[in-house]
DNA sequence: TCAGTTATTTCGACTCCCGAAGTATACTGT
DNA sequence: ACAGTATACTTCGGGAGTCGAAATAACTGA
């Protein structure tokens, strides 16, 4: 059985996840850029000229989803696809001055929604929330994640062998 | 510019984010149902007889959502419908014996990460924990903010360049 | 050269989420 | 009693995400 302030507990998360998702949508509509479409374009920003291979291996997205994906990103002049040409089978991605121009325009949902209000609040409070809120990190296991930004991005190297 | 705090408070909140993506997308392929059936169908079982619209209130949905999922559940006979007698406007949705052994056995992910842990919490710190939750939920759902405003905060995670 | 592997795309199928329009029902003021 | 309005839900249409399976093209090893 659990006790009620467990399940006040899951339903604060579940309600802090439904906004940040809902958040996501808004800026979506505001910048074309969904959460997603975020992602894997900041992903290339960050490695240079990568293949979606290597994109979808990083984010955990199947091979389709990726190319559905770039080719949103693409019909928006955001990212280029162009044959490598030591190995054809492969596709080099590059972003766009319209790419980068597009990231630093869509901020983190997250940040944009909460900042503001956090920052006013007294230091003691902004103290316990962190207590908090890394208490819970530790009790889901979560503290393996990489949290840097917004994407698990870890050391996936792909040893060129 | 941002305080230590804020940012470590993100990193936090990111990393609870993406620690229940990841293991709900995991758990709810493995059940046959995704988060949101589950959410609505959890919601269901906690307020007995209920309607569409106060799920849609409740989860923070579109009522043609929570429509759609619904349909979902009462194909696989997770819930039924019947109309209100008093109030033939209002559908009473009702959760049937399948749906309650759906939900025992596909448990929240969260549920299963995280309910042994924070019980044996004590009181104190669960109280704490759970007030802080809340504050965090308030100061996103305080910002109602729309598209066009955010546009100028693009210095949001770098110092001004 | 031929078979097997690898990288990407195409195709088809779900789900989610929403807004707008539609339908049925209830309520309200005169 | 009866318009007019409000409420509850469904239907419709549409954009996006996600995936698996199959197709295509290209590289690699024997």
């Amino acid at each position: 059985m659990q006790s009620q302030l467990t399940n006040a507990v899951l339903r604060a998360i579940r309600r802090i996840l439904r906004a940040t998702d809902q958040r996501g949508r808004k800026l979506a509509a505001a910048t074309n850029l969904t959460p997603s479409q975020l992602l894997v374009l900041q992903e290339i920003e960050r490695r240079g000229e990568t293949t979606p291979g290597a994109i979808a291996h990083n984010l955990h997205f199947g091979q389709a989803t990726v190319t559905n994906i770039i080719d949103r990103l693409e019909a928006q002049n955001f990212v280029t696809r162009q044959r490598n040409e030591r190995d054809k089978r492969q596709i080099l991605l590059g972003i766009t001055a319209g790419g980068l121009t597009a990231i630093r325009m869509s901020p983190d949902p997250l940040q944009q929604q909460f900042s503001a209000g956090f920052e006013d609040l007294s230091t003691w409070e902004q103290a316990m929330i962190l207590a908090a809120l890394e208490r819970v990190c530790d009790l889901m296991g979560a503290t393996d994640i990489d949290a840097a930004p917004l994407l698990d991005s870890g050391t996936i190297d792909r040893s060129p062998a």
